[in-house]
DNA sequence: CCAAAAGTGTTTAAACTACACCCATGT
DNA sequence: ACATGGGTGTAGTTTAAACACTTTTGG
């Protein structure tokens, strides 16, 4: 075993010590709830020390032979039952001493956490509480104080769900097939607050763009005048791939 | 010893076993070298297997108690003596098999590693050869097979470059304290390419945004009317922070 | 008929594009 | 004087923002 101070290589031939990892993946999950106007995050109950019966973002370490990309999925599905999402890495966090597991001074191993990023769609995302202590939708203003870092990681995911939305079609992989504009409009309010703009300015400039293919079916949701049913065509979008600000 | 296959817990109390990492920071350093016009990428000759003699990213794997940032800075420093830099993380690469270290069969230690992306000023950027086989500016279109992904790497990173040009303010990082605009459209065609905008409107569309400021100061580059030398007000920037496509 | 939701159109200001043109310097 | 690079101005077109208006439904 090594001491508790590494030494920098007195012997010229001595590299200095390496660090040993786990490495853990976290997932910072959201989903928007249109019915009411909520943007919502997956935060499940720690059952175990460290952090005991606090809230954190769904995580799990990666096992041999398994790659980040399948732990994220892995431990995703563990959660939720959901037919579209979308996942993308967000980032690594590993500064020494992160996770209390790491014990300060023998420099034993380090915890690593790759973050990824998922949006699902809320309607069809059904919650799996198998012997877990708690797993809930926390509207993102009510989340309470997580474990570790994750309060950082979340707020990172928010950014990035912004970003993401302004830029690429992510709305698209967690509205169903066909859906009205008004239902695409209230996704964005929701994530974006009101005033990114105004429904008739949005609703023209997305169809001037022709991604977004009138069904003609219309659809009644109480008062009002119908809606049409659009679909989005992807194919139609990859001229807009690579340009900046399509959707607002 | 661990057999050549792992067991997915037979005994529901025996988790699966969990993967060992070693953790490894590489960097995707660019300059640009405006005298030129070209964007230049930092590569240096790997001194030992795997891929003994073949060009890299430079890298390094992470040290007991050394954080992620620091590893990046620490290979950096030893790579270049430079004044004014930019860093920040790009992307974490951790399939397995991605290094040829793991062995196949035996679920030995992982490789995993976290890419730091970083832009350098040309000018002084000074290389160090200490007793390394190799180490280049390669201009980025001429960039040989590399070692492991790390073309991957650098083709990521590539990307996240011309982003950054056009939504922050990277480009000020990497020009010296006072410039010319001149100085600041070379730089921008030479990562953007030519027809990105024409001078004159890049020119009156940054200045009317405020954040850059006439010194009076005039300088002569050999013939032609001797240009002003400008001045980043990083705090008259700050408005712009968060609005998207400031700089084309 | 009225309220509510969907969808269209208009007006005004601002921004982008592509130039033409003037300015100050080295040779 | 003239070529060279720096800098200004403008006309024509395109977008953005605010908001008024019409259409179609349920009650």
């Amino acid at each position: 075993m090594a001491g508790n101070r590494p030494k920098k290589s007195a012997d010229p031939v001595t590299q200095p010590a390496l660090a040993d990892f786990k490495v853990g993946v976290d997932n910072v999950i959201f989903s928007v709830d249109t019915a009411q106007n909520r943007l919502l995050a997956l935060l499940v109950m720690r059952q175990e020390e460290p952090f005991l019966g606090q809230w954190c973002l769904p995580g799990t370490l990666v096992r041999q032979g398994e790659s980040l990309e399948d732990a994220a999925y892995r431990i995703l599905a563990e959660k939720i039952r959901v037919k579209n999402l979308y996942l993308e890495q967000l980032y690594t966090f590993g500064e020494p001493g992160r996770d209390p597991r790491e014990s300060p001074d023998s420099y034993g191993v380090r915890y690593l956490s790759v973050s990824y990023f998922a949006l699902v769609r809320f309607e069809d995302a059904e919650l799996i509480a198998n012997g877990v202590s708690g797993i809930a939708w926390y509207p993102l203003e009510q989340a309470p104080q997580l474990a570790f870092d994750h309060n950082q990681i979340l707020k990172y995911g928010y950014q990035r769900l912004r970003n993401k939305l302004e830029y690429s079609p992510v709305a698209f992989e967690v509205l169903p097939d066909v859906f009205t504009l008004n239902d695409l409009y209230q996704l964005y309010t929701t994530v974006l607050g009101e005033n990114f703009s105004d429904y008739s300015n949005f609703r023209s400039r997305l169809l001037k763009l022709g991604f977004l293919h009138d069904t003609g079916i219309k659809v009644s949701r109480g008062a009002g005048r119908p809606a049409s049913l659009y679909r989005f065509d992807a194919n139609a979008f990859t001229p807009f791939k690579d340009k900046p600000l399509v959707f607002i």
